[in-house]
DNA sequence: TGCAACCTTGCAGTCACTGCAGAGTTGGTG
DNA sequence: CACCAACTCTGCAGTGACTGCAAGGTTGCA
């Protein structure tokens, strides 16, 4: 909860006078820590803001582990994905708050695709894990999957924070799984492509 | 060419000693230049040690821009990103150095993911470009397009520099783009799917 | 000779971040 | 109650990254 805190002061601080202007001892001033605790919790002043959590993503990782084998790979990361971080609003508002100062910020940016980067990582070792040791360790499809996944859920992310259009975050993340899934055919038209429903559970079926 | 002297500089200390075990002021020194011009030239340690330049890779952005316009956006990146990105052996040994590094090290990691984003907004730019004003702006396509493709060029850089069994990065960096192509479909087998010759120069045939 | 543009530098200062060692709780054990 | 172990928080001192400013040197051009 100190944990808790700190980060909650700093995302506070950075959105109120832009994340250069704002100092670690300021933030632990606003979270009534010393600043060396800050350090105790966090190891930069970036970490605190983005405040980036990897406990609750190894859960897709297991997900992804546990999905039956005969699926294809990328099906069986969509489905864990999708079931396991099913964004709830009060989440996305926090998100989208991160996001904005994400966009304007270089050096956040650093850090939140460095964070990106260690989630990425767990999949890919998830996904390896499904194929199988006897699976040659040199091929890239594994990454090349896991990194363009991680891909077109920050671009699903992006896009439903910027223009809020009464899409549901699952709806747009179908639709970057469809693209992924289609090869980035070209699509006759841009409107987001309905989805049939079976599509949707098609894993399941 | 102060510039190149001060990353070559970075790179041969980081490698020698770790990234973490080497001051600007070392590696001013060894640049024969003052540590107050070595911040003229970089924003941090981290960037003069990954010495990521985007002006070459502007060439790219501008070959993606004047492709055929009836080409799928996935064979204008493709052939763009293959003909410029046209790594010589030279490149390639510095770049494996940096690499290693890369890989041992969180903040050069960060640093790195974030050039890659650089690099990957120009090319979403030259994409949304090329697909015309009228397209919808809020479409997650090309985002997801570019995405993907920066993170299959990173698998094929990796896979290229990991296991030097011999196959040209050229030949890997075609491989990831069938695997983008179709839709991560399952292989049947692990072993580097043989690419047809007519394949490998499809899009200028 | 003078001027303008550019590169380089020193200086002073702020701030991020670290290792260490001590102080304060808390909870369990005799 | 006394004792101890574990944990959290803190102060301190120190290193090093990074910045703004103002000055010196060099080049090239009128």
């Amino acid at each position: 909860m100190t944990r808790d805190r700190i980060s909650e002061a700093a995302l506070r601080l950075a959105l109120e006078r832009g994340p250069d202007a704002v100092t670690v001892e300021e933030i632990a001033d606003a979270a009534d820590v010393s600043p060396r605790t800050f350090f105790n919790y966090f190891p930069t002043k970036w970490d605190a803001i983005i405040d980036f959590d990897l406990e609750g993503h190894e859960e897709v990782a297991d997900a992804i582990r546990s999905r039956p084998t005969h699926e294809p790979p990328l099906v069986a990361v969509r489905e864990a994905v999708l079931e396991h971080l099913g964004f709830d609003d009060g989440d996305l508002h926090a998100q989208a708050a991160r996001m904005q100062l994400v966009e304007q910020h270089e050096g956040l940016q650093r850090v939140f695709h460095g964070c990106f980067a260690a989630f990425e990582q767990l999949l890919l070792d998830a996904v390896v894990a499904r194929l199988g040791p006897d699976h040659d360790p040199r091929d890239p499809y594994p990454a090349v999957l896991v990194s363009s996944v991680m891909s077109a859920m920050r671009a699903a992310v992006h896009r439903h924070m910027e223009s809020p259009d009464g899409r549901s975050f699952a709806e747009v993340a179908h639709e970057v799984f469809d693209i992924l899934a289609g090869g980035f055919a070209p699509r006759s038209a841009s409107p987001p492509a309905p989805r049939s429903p079976e599509a949707a559970g098609s894993a399941r079926a």
